[in-house]
DNA sequence: CCAATTATAGATATTATAAATCTATTATAT
DNA sequence: ATATAATAGATTTATAATATCTATAATTGG
């Protein structure tokens, strides 16, 4: 019951560079991760996730790096969320008898909540 | 993001105990661990965590065993998650920088949604 | 073309945590 | 006294997350 460190680090990345999207410039991955403080292949390695998602783009080469996609402000954090973790379950039934279970319901019901609420936050409302 | 496995164990677990509770008799592990398909010794030590948190008594010896205490219809699913592996975050901040902050303020919007959910299942409903 | 820069990929290592087992001990009924 | 049953502590196993290392591919500027 617990989102990834990565996660952390990809929605921290992201804030950080729409905090320097006035630049319209590329962000080398050397940035963030000074501004994060995380290791640059790791951070790379998560930025990539957010890279194949389409969020953000990535350029190689000299003056390349990460820059936010023109539709980020409609970005939410569980996209962010999916992005690095994938769909992921809140409570995996250890036996499943596959028909309709109260347990698996109100579990269902608590995750359903939970992503709705993350869908409803937008990048834009991380940093206004 | 995930419950954890003994949090299932201890739901199934009482949901099989209210099953039960018209014996209003004393139901060694044995039994739980037989229907659950879950070791005898590692069942125990999820019950109890359940035992301590006084949602179900314990008597040790001969004809002893676990049964549900007489509140067990007001006992949540989140009583019990928290009985089983405490209260827990969904978020762990790597930086913290303490003051009010975006990211935070929406990772605790979608807990608290999750938690009141689970607040409102009864242990009584996951068995109607 | 060359050299420097930067992202990506794959393999591997490290760490942390959950899950499970084992053994010994304590409590209780008969 | 004996059998039964929970509990506690130590330990092992399994699994996943985190992180590093190395090599490769792409891009820029000269
Ligand atoms: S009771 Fe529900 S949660 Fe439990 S095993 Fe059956 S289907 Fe799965
Ligand atoms: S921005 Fe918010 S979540 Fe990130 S380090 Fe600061 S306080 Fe923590």
């Amino acid at each position: 019951m617990k989102f990834s460190k990565a996660t952390d680090y990809a929605l921290h990345a992201l804030v950080y560079m729409i905090h320097r999207d006035g630049e319209r410039t590329k962000i080398p991955v050397q940035d963030l991760s000074l501004a994060l403080n995380v290791s640059t292949t790791y951070l790379s390695k998560v930025l990539t996730r957010i890279v194949k998602a389409n969020y953000i783009s990535s350029t190689s080469g000299a003056k390349g790096g990460y820059r936010l996609q023109q539709n980020w402000e409609n970005v939410s954090v569980y996209d962010i969320v999916v992005a690095i973790d994938g769909v992921q379950t809140l409570f995996e039934d250890s036996f499943d008898h596959g028909e309709e279970c109260r347990i698996q319901a109100a579990m269902m019901e608590a995750q359903e909540n939970l992503i709705s609420t993350l869908k409803n936050k937008r990048l834009k409302d991380l940093t206004v």
